[in-house]
DNA sequence: GAAATGAATAATGTATTCAAAGTATCCTGA
DNA sequence: TCAGGATACTTTGAATACATTATTCATTTC
């Protein structure tokens, strides 16, 4: 006799959609079946009912669809032919890969910044890094993730178009709000900050581009150690021992 | 007195797709959407009809849709939320910004590759670039691209898998197999290649990744340049004077 | 004559329906 | 008792239907 409930699990929090806007559906089911996965509510391997997402949702199945695609390209669900989405499994490996791969076009970014930034954006960027490096405990760690986003986002302006375009896409298909700043991971951005404004403001792009690059793979490590310790790799007893 | 026609132009050629397998239409659209816009039959800019694409391959907007929504987020077309999709506007900068973003990723794979390549590995890379290398005119373009192909996934299979993703999509969403093979590019491929290759033997990351950094970065420009040649980037007469 | 308003038309986004798989269940027989 | 297979049930993928919004075109007004 097993405890199988009312059949289905209510597994997915329901939820109603801020703007029930005609044409965004889509793009909001994006945003609240990744924030799914990366927060682990869904684990890796696990299959994404779309009737369930859907209900939960209060949307018919077709913007679920769209989604479930949109999250395939974005390699964080896994479509097979005719058995439906699954979670994708990533391993550690895989998030520090993509953490470097973020970190080889960041630091694009930032060579790029070393050679063309102007006096108005050095001065900004100096002023967030200050913000950043005087921030005491008035400071909430939203404010503290604006700050490290403003710190990004001045140095990636001075890329061309599709590089901040491909640079917003790694920053979303992967976990960073909700992991990344903990601990005393700020004291150690800030650091690695420093060094890179550095770089930027001597002109030296080589220099920027390493720097950002080492604090990029710092990044990646420390978000998926931050991973590893809620066990979003799956790694939880009924898998290690049967 | 316009020379209206039908009211609708015959733009998509129509085609039945091979494998009329259910599950995969969605990318088959993505293909023959894709290769509209890279062989330039659809212009920068140009809304795309989906009922005429619908029509077109004899499939519901269903599969044409996921499609759209796909190559959106390939940064292909343009979508405005009920105003439907557009081709994107790509400008000769961004298709070089592309080529260097391609560049810095390849170029991570091949400093991989110098710091882990096998013998066996290294023995084929060697075999495939020689054929290249010695490729008379028996050996047709067709040939030439295989070549070209294999080169570089020797290289990239020693990257890790997030990797490799990234360059799968990298390679896709632009366009390769029919512009840059033109005219004198294969002699100047191969000689980056030879670059490319000792750097690797040598095991020398760095350089490896420099040269094929450069590597790239020609690719890109060679491949502006037909597209430009082809006026691909909307600059045809109609639209320079008015 | 040009701008603006409003109805007609067309196209999009979403919901619903339907058919073709996949999955689970329940028999039967060894 | 368990394996195998037929049958019922789910679920997916695609097609169709519907509602809402954009666009067009004619008419009106300044």
């Amino acid at each position: 006799m097993e405890p199988k409930g009312d059949g289905r699990e209510p597994r997915y929090p329901q939820r109603t959609p801020a703007s029930r806007r005609r044409g965004v559906l889509g793009e909001e089911v994006v945003d609240y079946v990744r924030e799914l996965i990366l927060t682990g509510t869904i684990r890796s391997g696990e299959k994404i009912d779309q009737q369930a997402v859907s209900e939960a949702l209060g949307v018919s199945r077709s913007p679920i669809r769209e989604a479930l695609v949109v999250l395939g390209r974005e390699g964080l669900v896994e479509l097979t032919p005719r058995r439906g989405a699954s979670v994708a499994d990533l391993s550690p490996e895989d998030i520090i890969d993509h953490y470097a791969l973020f970190g080889v076009v960041s630091g694009r970014a930032a060579a790029l910044a070393a050679e063309t930034i102007d006096e108005e954006g050095l001065s900004e960027l100096r002023k967030v890094h200050t913000r950043f490096l005087d921030a005491g405990s008035e400071l909430g760690p939203d404010d503290l993730q604006q700050l490290n986003h403003d710190f990004h986002r001045i140095i990636n302006l001075t890329a061309p178009g599709r590089t901040r375009w491909l640079l917003r896409h790694l920053e979303h298909s992967v976990p960073s709000s909700y992991y990344e700043f903990a601990d005393g991971w700020n004291h150690t951005a800030v650091q690695h900050h420093a060094a890179i404004l550095e770089a930027i403001a001597s002109g030296d792009a080589d220099g920027a581009r390493r720097a950002m690059e080492s604090h990029l793979q710092a990044s990646g490590e420390a978000a998926a150690a931050q991973l590893a310790a809620r066990g979003f790799f799956g790694d939880d007893i009924r898998e290690t021992m049967p």
